[in-house]
DNA sequence: GCAGAATTTGCAACATTATAACATTTGCAG
DNA sequence: CTGCAAATGTTATAATGTTGCAAATTCTGC
């Protein structure tokens, strides 16, 4: 498993936000996407921090770069990614992460920790399996799974809250 | 199950949003918590959709109702209501629904049919036992789960617009 | 290469959702 | 009655997200 999967264990970020942006330029190259320089700057610096960015986090970011952005600038680049599966959109914070898996078909499972902010994704087919028969039993047809756990992380409920 | 868990089939909606009410005011009185006029015209008007309303929806019709309210007086009724588990705040609409499981300790989950609205609340115990079981050996402690799933109900994708 | 089509971007205005801060009123215990 | 805590009223503002249209860029067929 990648490294970038695993926020809550020390890895080298850098590489991490590298192998995302490789991962995603090929992608959006066998989909025949166009991963324009804005919206491969949105990635990276969703890709840079661990917690969810706020499209107005990222808005800031790129104003102070001195990129000529408005609010839309942001928020087509980030349905540009999500589209792709590169970027996955947080409903109960309004913020965006990297996708942990992207390319990969894959229900996304986020626990969020309410002390550090971080976000960990995890794919459980047993998870999506549950909820997949939970569904059928009701005869809905299941577009779209939203599953976000709000807690503490391991780093954050044992010994002292870091960061 | 009471029929009011039922959205999707026939039933009498008065006597559905009425039994509500009575059990949220024997819920806060067993909690000694105060049931005020405008929490429970709030919680009424919730009822009487089973479609989620936007804090603002429920504002406009108190307003109509002629009641001076202003922002505030409905995202505070809304927070006490979600507080004792009346209502559930539903994350990828910004919206709000009654709780079809008032009192009882449960993981909603929630099939939004993006078709006619309608939102169906379910409990399912192998989904939450999936979920925990998938937090806990992340170390993850968990303290609140969303899970909300888009799609097509019965109705919208039988009948008329088949695909 | 080039013209036209399609996609992407810039930009201004606006819409929706939610909260802050502080004054006032109400319910209730002593 | 009095004083405190809870609830509400009121004004303003913050945070999040969208619409519409024009200009620029990129793609495609020729």
């Amino acid at each position: 498993m990648p490294s970038r999967a695993l926020p809550y264990r020390p890895h080298n970020h850098d590489d991490c936000v590298s192998q995302a942006l490789t991962d995603a330029r090929e992608i959006c190259q066998q989909k025949n996407a166009r991963l324009t320089p804005t919206r491969e700057r949105v990635l990276e610096l969703i890709w840079q921090s661990h917690k969810p960015l706020g499209a107005y986090d990222v808005l800031a970011e790129l104003t102070s770069e001195g990129h000529n952005a408005a609010p839309p600038t942001v928020y087509r680049a980030l349905d540009f990614l999500q589209q792709h599966g590169l970027v996955h959109r947080i409903a109960s914070l309004n913020a965006f992460t990297g996708c942990a898996h992207a390319g990969e078909h894959h229900t996304g499972m986020f626990l969020i920790c309410r002390a550090c902010g971080n976000v960990l994704e995890l794919t459980d087919t047993s998870v999506a399996k549950a909820i997949h028969d939970a569904t059928g039993a009701e005869a809905f047809r299941t577009e779209a799974i939203t599953l976000e756990v709000a807690g503490l992380c391991p780093g954050c409920h044992t010994g002292p809250h870091h960061e």
